[in-house]
DNA sequence: GCCAACGTTGGC
DNA sequence: GCCAACGTTGGC
């Protein structure tokens, strides 16, 4: 079971949102990059993720699950374009901000801190156990 | 609001 | 197939 990492503004689409949205979960429509396509392209059912806000918070604020690989994107008639759906299965205890990311011992890696731009994107299972730690949720 | 980093487009 | 121009993202 792989771990992500999701990219939202919270003004359009924040983690209130995806809570309010219970169990039945939401697409994880609108991503336009092919990295990050093909990241959602390699999930799995039961996979999960961070729920990150970029611009407002910049802080990682939840857990979400994914509920349904990828398949086309409702929000375009272009077929190049899929993705996910997820549900929020858990908010963090703390919020956990980039800034602490940035500092944190394990996680110069991270590809939130080294490809600002990537809006979906790979974590490690060590990464993900650091950051569960910060958040004061179990992994 | 600025701008650096990155991705995409299109002329050659 | 290179690369300049342009657009977008997202941190600051």
């Amino acid at each position: 079971m792989a771990r992500w990492l999701f990219k939202s503004e919270p003004d359009t689409w924040g983690w209130s949102h995806q809570a309010a949205r219970g169990d039945a979960g939401e697409e994880w429509h609108g991503v336009r990059n092919y990295q990050a396509r093909n990241n959602m392209r390699a999930m799995k059912v039961g996979d999960t993720g961070f729920f990150y806000h970029s611009n407002v918070g910049k802080e990682i604020v939840g857990i979400v699950e994914v509920i349904r690989e990828s398949a086309p994107d409702s929000t375009t008639e272009d077929p190049w374009w899929d993705c996910v759906m997820v549900r929020a299965l858990r908010p963090f205890a703390r919020p956990v901000s980039l800034d602490t990311c940035k500092v944190q011992p394990g996680l110069e890696g991270m590809v939130l801190i080294n490809n600002s731009r990537l809006s979906v994107q790979p974590v490690t299972e060590d990464e993900w156990r650091i950051i569960c730690g910060l958040g004061g949720v179990d992994p």
